[in-house]
DNA sequence: ACGGATTTGTCCGTATGTATC
DNA sequence: TGATACATACGGACAAATCCG
């Protein structure tokens, strides 16, 4: 009787606890790691798994071995801690509407497929609200609540919860007051016609349609956020561009 | 009806008996019953009546096994942290598929209009162990380790966390199974043709046919992934329909 | 310079579940 | 049903490299 029947499951286990391990390392120099034996039975795995998740971490480039030396952290946090806070804490508006760029015309291509009678009602009662709302903050709370309203229409639970994950990142309160400046009279006009655009294409059940409303809605939010944020000044034409990517700027930090 | 009056077979009979048996010994946790052959003879059934019995309590959930490892009473050891857990348990491979669909195409841009030399020079590392991998666990682990090396080049912190979140849940054992079920040799050599395709965009830095080499590999996993959930039997020739795949212009080098 | 101790790298035997006949 | 081959996992044993006194 080897002891109990601990978890083995495999390498992929120990390669996630490893990583954990070396996120959660203090990033000083070239920390050295326990020898594979002790770090077998403290991550629960067996050798050759632990061997194996070090194999895939070496060629990332995050550690280093050398036979009879040790294996040691090439110190290179990468950052991946989940927690909410600590993610909001470390991304920006750009990266958010680069997911939400990526996410949501989705979201509205599987709405369009799925919804029944009353979703595309639901829908046009929260619409309705946006352009009745004259002051800031309630723009912002009813254009959440359908963009929410059409995650959840989209039946994807997966889908919805990591929705639900950028929305509370997107709360912070620097970036509302970045979005409302965004949010100027001429462009919200524009905006409350996709939206009205973007329900017809759900209520058609045309999804590709659906689709493309809504990434051209959100690539327009993104230029305009980033044209607040770079000359916030001019305000005159705002480059409504249908391509992909507007590369250069959109790099973050150099 | 061969002999023994009431039991229609002797698989009801061990799952009778093993029962009892689990029953008896409630004692703590994880606790590891003797190997297969061993059972049989004490439990007086055959081992293939005994496996089927275990199929039904390992479907109950009140035993888990695992090659090489033994058969174990109490629940599969789960190593999904933090809240994943439960929504792995409501979510399904499928979903995860069209999650996948929608966010890896994206990363694969980010990582072509991102890349470093150094970065491109990884992947190429992390590609050639996937074909070099004889075994499922570590075809496994390599696949794994290539799109998230794309998503760490990627550079969009939200979306690694968000890519990490979903990689969690894939680890699920079950899934596994499933996929190493849909990665059928023929299937093989495709998968290598578009990670070479893939690797070759991201190092010429074409943004688009990254993206759109990455959506056809995933697009033609889920359908795989979907080939094996409907039609479990045939094994024999597994016909690889599917209307997003054109091999011809995967091939981007050499 | 030497030798023992430690650590990674490699191989192999045994034990176990899985699949096939 | 029983038997056989196969795949996987773990641990021990040993070699190679390094470190240290």
């Amino acid at each position: 009787m080897p002891a109990a029947g601990h978890r083995s499951d495999s390498s992929s286990l120990a390669l996630d606890r490893l990583r954990a391990l070396l996120d959660s390392a203090p990033p000083g120099t070239d920390q050295r790691l326990p020898p594979e034996r002790t770090l077998a039975e403290d991550l629960g795995v067996g050798r050759r798994a632990l061997r194996r998740a070090l194999e895939v971490l070496e060629a990332e480039g995050r550690i280093w071995r050398h036979q009879g030396k040790g294996t040691f952290a090439g110190s290179r946090p990468v950052a991946t801690g989940s927690g909410l806070q600590e993610l909001s804490r470390r991304t920006n508006p750009l990266e958010v509407m680069e997911v939400r760029v990526a996410i949501e015309p989705v979201l509205a291509r599987l709405a369009a497929l799925r919804a029944s009678n009353g979703d595309v009602e639901r829908l046009q009662r929260i619409a309705a609200r946006i352009g009745a709302s004259s002051d800031a903050d309630g723009r912002e709370l009813w254009d959440g609540a359908l963009h929410r309203a059409v995650a959840e229409t989209a039946g994807n639970s997966l889908l919805l919860a990591i929705f639900d994950m950028i929305d509370r990142i997107r709360q912070d309160a620097a970036w509302r007051n970045l979005r409302e400046r965004a949010r100027s009279r001429e462009r919200r006009g524009i905006y409350l016609d996709q939206h009205r655009g973007l329900i017809a294409a759900i209520e058609a059940r045309e999804a590709h349609a659906a689709e493309r409303v809504m990434r051209e809605h959100l690539e327009l939010v993104r230029n305009s956020l980033l044209a607040v944020m770079t000359e916030p000044a001019t305000e005159a034409h705002a480059p409504v561009q249908d391509e992909a990517v507007a590369p250069a700027e959109l790099r973050y930090g150099t």
